[in-house]
RNA sequence: GCACCCAUAGCUCAGCUGGAUAGAGCGUUGCCCUCCGAAGGCAAAGGUCAGAGGUUCGAAUCCUCUUGGGUGCGCCA
């Protein structure tokens, strides 16, 4: 399998194709092929693309920049793409592109199925994990960032060719499941599910709502965090008879993780966000004690302080820490994984181990992406090196895509102003409020039916949310501020939907009036700009792709409805009298549309058809 | 204590495989609807890229240190 590198995606670009070219001249010259890449510009008032690699080589060749600058350029005599290619400062190349290679771009991407996306040269299997919501906890602000990058990331490698599994990875074991238990059982000590010798059959009605686990759990949490010694011992002596497969804590359990999973597919459907497979920590279970028992036998698996443990660390790689009594100890970094407790339970790390096996019997990835919070690095280093140790899996078929946490105005991690957490129900809730206002208050959407309406409304508020989440940077840890992000205006989902829903209505109006897309034939500078940026769409893909930044791809999509406004302002489409005209700014609309339209389902949004 | 991440315009954030005048949105100021949807466009003001050294012809970008934040450090997940 070829590695996840620049050369691994197939591009059709200006800037790969003037890369290559400028490469084969650096060659040529007796330089590096790696010196030859060509960039946008940094100055689009001097050209379109330039290339610094001149300036790079001069100094190892006891060369002046400008005069290498100028043989490389020499190459490029009669290269009818260009416009022209002048020598700029210290020896930038500076290109600028011909008005007809332009429109040949246009028309090149107006009748591509991909409108330019790039290829990878060979598909893959990835495994995409997002990291599981939990059982009996309602998902709140924080899942939404996963939950929107992974979906994105998760179109994105799909779309550029490679088979990809998204996985829930839902939080249905552990000693969480031990407190529910326990919490519950004193509240309804009579439930036969807490009566070891009850022979069943189990009652199939749940005999918890969300809601009781949402007030069982919070509890139940706080006093262990209190330190409630007994209430921790019995609730990890239930999680290990649950584990181990006592039939009345497997049935409550069922019942917990039917009646979470319900509230967690509402919210993801009303985000637009799909999974291939609802998988929890508990389907890996049955893998967990023939793993240990393959640790064990390949010397991996060490007792320590009644605990075993695997040892990651690899030699010389320690750090110092301080013990209680003041002393300081060298100690292995990262610190082994915790495999089976004294109790005998598998833990956390056990059981992403073993997720690891089972998803390569049953599917084999090239390549797993946890896309989960930062702070879980170490944690994963842990469980990807032992996964290493152990042959599950190959060094870098395992990455931590690690995202960011999301705070409120204070900068701290986000709360409502009582206190709590929000819920991420109710913040979809109040978005699409939000959404409904702000569209009667413009007047928009007057003349759609109440059910249009309402879908609108849905795609504006979910628009802004998911926007919003992948303008930044997925390491960011950004400040979450619903007004600003329902404000639509500026640098917001509701923008791009604004933008083709313009493009949409001149579409339309073009149908009605009879007229057709024709060849696209470029001229005013607002349709060059706009051409660059939709043949840039190939490297925004490409390093989206390579880097897993969504950001990249909210990015582009952004500046090309920034670009599409720019034009709309500058050239009028379906007024004058020049009919070659009008069909080439139709075809560069359509065009634009299509781009835009597959940069937004790239990124999990969709824009209507009016609002 | 140790480790990792971060510090860019009044605010929220991009940029960081080193290159020419550091970008965007919001906010502020001014202009543009007898013309395809003004949730729009154009323009202006606003930055010693936390600080100090270093590498380099060239540093927001790479290295070191300092300061100030965030996060994590075996029987929770």
């Amino acid at each position: 399998m070829p590695a996840f590198t620049e050369a691994f995606i197939e591009s059709r670009d200006f800037k790969t194709e003037l890369s290559a070219s400028a490469a084969s001249a650096f060659v040529a010259e007796g330089f590096d092929a790696s010196v030859g890449r060509v960039n946008a510009s940094d100055r689009p008032d001097l050209a379109d693309f330039q290339c610094n690699g001149a300036l790079a080589v001069a100094k190892a060749a006891k060369a002046n920049p400008r005069e290498v600058a100028a043989k490389i350029a020499s190459h490029f005599d009669g290269d009818t793409r260009l416009d022209k290619l002048e020598i700029a400062g210290p020896g930038f190349l500076n290109f600028t592109l011909s008005h007809g290679a332009l429109s040949d771009r246009a028309n090149a991407l107006a009748s591509d199925p991909r409108i330019g996306a790039p290829k990878v040269a060979q598909r893959r299997k990835v495994m995409i994990d997002f990291g599981g919501p939990n059982v009996a906890k309602e998902m709140h602000i924080g899942h939404l960032r996963t939950a929107v990058i992974g979906e994105s990331l998760k179109r994105t490698l799909r779309f550029l060719g490679d088979e990809v599994i998204g996985d829930a990875h839902f939080g249905d074991w552990g000693l969480q499941m031990g407190q529910l238990i326990v919490g519950l059982s004193e509240e309804q000590p009579d439930l036969p599910y807490f009566d070891a010798g009850f022979t069943g059959p189990y009652p199939a009605e749940s005999p918890v709502t969300l809601a009781d686990l949402g007030r069982i759990y919070p509890k139940s949490s706080a006093r262990i965090k209190a330190k409630d010694a007994d209430f921790l011992a019995a609730a990890r002596k239930a999680t290990k008879e649950l584990q181990d497969g006592r039939p009345g804590y497997r049935a409550l359990w069922q019942h917990f993780v039917v009646v979470s999973r319900e509230a967690l597919k509402r919210d993801y459907a009303a985000l637009g966000v799909e999974f291939d497979l609802w998988y929890g920590e508990s389907d890996a279970d049955p893998y967990v004690e023939p793993m240990i028992a393959d640790l064990k036998a390949k010397g991996l698996l060490v007792e320590d302080n009644g605990a075993q443990v695997v040892h990651v660390a690899r030699p010389g790689e320690t750090r110092k820490k301080k013990l209680d009594d003041g002393s300081v100890v060298e100690v292995p970094s990262p610190p082994p994984l915790l495999a089976v407790s004294s109790e005998g339970s598998a833990m956390y790390g056990t059981t992403d181990v073993a997720t690891i096996v089972q998803r390569q019997k049953e599917f084999g990835p090239d390549l797993s992406l946890y896309i989960v919070d930062q702070r879980q690095a170490e944690h994963f280093e842990q469980v990807f090196r032992t996964a290493y140790l152990a042959g599950y899996a190959q060094e870098g078929q395992l990455e931590h895509a690690a995202n960011g946490t999301v705070n409120g105005p204070d900068g701290t991690p986000f709360k409502t102003r009582d206190g709590g957490t929000l819920k991420l129900g109710d913040l979809i809730s109040q978005a699409v409020e939000k959404a409904n206002a702000r569209l009667h208050e413009a007047g928009l959407g007057e003349g759609l039916s109440e059910d249009a309406f309402a879908d609108t409304a849905h795609k504006v508020a979910v628009a802004a949310l998911k926007f919003a989440e992948l303008s930044n940077h997925r390491l960011t840890n950004y400040i979450f501020d619903l007004d600003r992000f329902m404000s639509f205006e500026g640098k917001t989902g509701p923008y791009l939907l604004y933008q083709a829903v313009r493009m949409k209505s001149i579409l339309r109006k073009a149908g009605e009036q009879g007229l057709a897309a024709g060849l696209i034939a470029v001229a005013e500078p607002a349709e060059r700009e706009l051409v660059l940026l939709l043949d840039g769409f190939d490297n925004a893909l490409k390093e989206t792709y390579l880097k897993r930044a969504p950001n990249i791809l909210a990015d582009h999509v952004y500046r090309l409805a920034q670009g599409f406004s720019k034009f709309y302002a500058a050239c009028p489409v379906l007024v004058g009298e020049d009919a070659a005209l009008k069909a080439s700014r139709l075809g560069l609309v359509s065009l634009t549309l299509r781009q835009l339209e597959l940069g937004l389902d790239l990124m999990g949004l969709s824009a209507p058809d009016q609002m």
